[in-house]
DNA sequence: TGACTATTAAACACAGTGTTTATTATATTG
DNA sequence: CAATATAATAAACACTGTGTTTAATAGTCA
């Protein structure tokens, strides 16, 4: 049983639309895109727009969605073969995915882009590991839950100023440098 | 000599739309609201809109902007006043600067807010003090500089967290808490 | 009061929206 | 390959909002 998902136009649509809306994006602001002008550049009806997407809005979530799955992927494979789960390497994951795809990053991850989509980027780490620490009866829950937000939205910050900077400063660099600063948190 | 600012007329149109922005911004977010709607309800025409503002996002910008100087006057009030500048007491008086106009910061410094902006809030603090502290040669300056940029957006994180939890803790608390956050990762 | 000018109503051409229709093109499956 | 299914298309639609201009009106200030 196929969904119309697998059908090769709508990959190849959907392809073309997602394309064109980051060709766009890199130019102008989303609120200055329009729908006809993303389906003129991707050359697709825009009827069929309105058949996978509600708005340049909905096609933008659903771009950050999938990135969010491919980070969680990328990180997964990495976890099943190494058995010994590092801190250091796995944010070091990130920031290698992030400079892997670094057109798009820039986008999505830079400071224009949506706050709330960056954070979650950063739990991908943070609500598998170092959220423990906080747990361990350090901290009452509510400072815990504090010191996790501070922690979450100020890596945040740091991969935006390594994309400002153009991401000169090694992969090992920045993941070293974020375990320094976050389990400084939690460590007392 | 009286520049058109100040004409009772100007104030009052910019006052309204205004008003009326911001409360449909309490209702839906800024891409669905148009500048007819804001006029509609400010009941301004909506050539005299485009005298004095370019779209929504204009408008937004120039919210923000007068925000962000009155927070600064009220510091500088205090300032003024007190000499001794207490760290804790400073980043007290925005957290109750805050609290006092809670309907419009809910807006703007929550998660749906701008991020830049946000930012620049917490500029107003570490950029007269705790930056110093960073510089006092126990970091190199690039290290500083990544610390700088978690600390300001860590705090953003934990003033979102703040709101959305409906301002609960004291103000007081909130302060002693960023500080113990921020001075941590900058005194060693 | 008189000069000035901000605001207004009305109209304008225009661009983009969201939906529907019948037709065409392509993919899948037996 | 042929039959079936369905995705994409072109064209048209009414509609909403944009940004600007015009002449008239109303409010401000000194």
């Amino acid at each position: 049983m196929r969904s119309s998902k697998d059908d090769r136009r709508v990959k190849y649509t959907k392809m073309v639309l997602k394309e064109s809306f980051i060709k766009l994006l890199s130019k102008k602001d989303i609120t200055q895109i329009t729908i006809k002008e993303i389906c003129e550049d991707a050359d697709i009806n825009r009827a069929t727009f309105y058949a996978h997407y509600n708005d340049q809005y909905d096609l933008m979530r659903k771009i950050e969605n999938e990135l969010l799955e491919n980070i969680s992927a990328y990180i997964s494979e990495y976890a099943r073969k190494d058995n010994h789960f590092n801190d250091v390497e796995l944010i070091e994951k990130i920031f290698e995915y992030i400079k892997e795809n670094a057109q798009l990053c820039k986008l999505l991850l830079s400071k224009k882009g949506d706050l709330d989509f960056q954070k979650r980027v950063m739990m991908l780490v943070y609500d598998k590991n170092l959220i423990n620490l906080t747990n361990e009866g350090i901290f009452s829950k509510e400072y815990a839950e504090y010191i996790y937000s501070y922690t979450i939205t100020g890596c945040v910050g740091i991969i935006q100023k390594w994309l400002e900077d153009g991401m000169d400063k090694s992969t090992r660099f920045m993941a070293e440098m974020i375990i320094k600063l976050t389990t400084y948190n939690t460590s007392k």
